[in-house]
DNA sequence: GTCTAAATTTAGACAAGACTAAAAAAATAT
DNA sequence: ATATTTTTTTAGTCTTGTCTAAATTTAGAC
């Protein structure tokens, strides 16, 4: 049984890892988790002794079969708690980070399966990010960054990149939530923004918002 | 902010902790924290540094105000939780323990007052242990074992003094649940054994019975 | 009141997880 | 290819919470 250290640990390289596999540095790791890489380098040999990575001295790590399931069972957690927080218990979508950072880590099957079907089985959380079936396996939804679109497409917005609060907090303000439709009308060259359609409105976003939002073209 | 394990024995010193208001023993604090006497001799000292208790050398410790409120507030969380996992996530009351003893942990105000809020601000969990307000205030609620009660007597089970496993499973077995109508025909004097009306049958409970099943007199 | 037993505290050690400082390896620049 | 910089690891320290063993205080027996 892991510690909620290595749970963080696990789910810090599972955010890590990228399609091509390449392994996961221990700078990157320490960066995640705040704090440094000898500390990184301690808890990388921990969770190598327990079959959890695959570690290469001065080369990186990557998750074993065994790591990548632990680290989804805590993102699986994570997730669900979300939905809980929002749905049932009237948090908004920029406050429950915190708490469900907390509530990932209690260990029971039967609360979180219980907790899956008293939700009706959600596959996404507040943010929009997929959550995993307790076999460990995500739903996979195919999501494209706004800043990626073509002025004249129309999509909706599914999800966020970025789930600081700060930026949840912009997207509040200007009502944009999910579901809601964006449509993209124009795209300044010069610095990347956008100007959109949103609530039969124009509104101007920039890079790092257009950046940050995840959409499905319809 | 208290970490899990000075929150542990703050709640344990709040069980050990009798109306007469006499020290509580160092060796009695490591029993129920199925600990050493040198490990609560340590943490001890800890919560008397931090004002949480206050710590007569030899003597023993009793609860600040301060203590108190903090023990109180884990308490009132474990039989939110408690109930929350019987009510909605059809535990049975003899699975919520171990569940509640990690949820009680969990940092946030808002978390629990708005489930507190979601579970219609219940006064008992599922044993029938009164829950605190976010006051701390308990609903004092004036329960007598069952092994006081004089033959003739028309009781109401409303709690159960030990919450083991296995104690809640023998009650399941005779269908000896909250509420439920207890009649006490007779008493042995030979085993203090007694012979009750149940379901509108004649059972006999130990000793060890009676001693554990909280009661209201009609 | 003294002697013994029980309870309590102290001293010293250990594991987990973090840190700093220094050494070693890898990557980059010239 | 060598020198420099960056990354990573090692070595040693710290804190929290635990432990064992030894010392000390209190309580009980007579």
């Amino acid at each position: 049984m892991a510690t909620f250290s290595e749970e963080n640990y696990l789910k810090a390289i599972f955010h890590l890892t990228t399609k091509d596999n390449t392994l996961v540095s221990t700078n990157s790791i320490a960066k995640k988790m705040k704090t440094k890489a000898s500390s990184a380098t301690d808890m990388i040999k921990k969770l190598s002794e327990k079959g959890h990575v695959d570690y290469q001295k001065y080369k990186g790590v990557n998750l074993t079969d065994k790591g990548r399931l632990a680290a989804i069972s805590v993102i699986r957690k994570h997730r669900l708690w979300e939905v809980f927080l929002v749905k049932k218990l009237n948090f908004s979508w920029d406050e429950v980070h915190e708490v469900a950072e907390q509530l990932e880590h209690i260990k029971s099957e039967k609360l979180i399966n219980e907790l899956d079907a008293f939700l009706d089985f959600p596959t996404e959380d507040p943010h929009g990010d997929p959550i995993p079936n307790s076999e460990g396996e995500m739903p996979n939804t195919k999501r494209v960054l706004l800043s990626m679109v073509n002025p004249g497409d129309n999509c909706i917005c599914v999800g966020v990149k970025d789930s600081s609060a700060s930026f949840l907090q912009y997207l509040d303000r200007y009502k944009i939530t999910l579901g809601i439709q964006i449509c993209v009308i124009s795209k300044e060259p010069f610095d990347e923004s956008m100007l959109v359609m949103i609530n039969s409105s124009r509104k101007s976003i920039s890079k790092e918002v257009a950046n940050n939002i995840l959409i499905k073209i319809k």
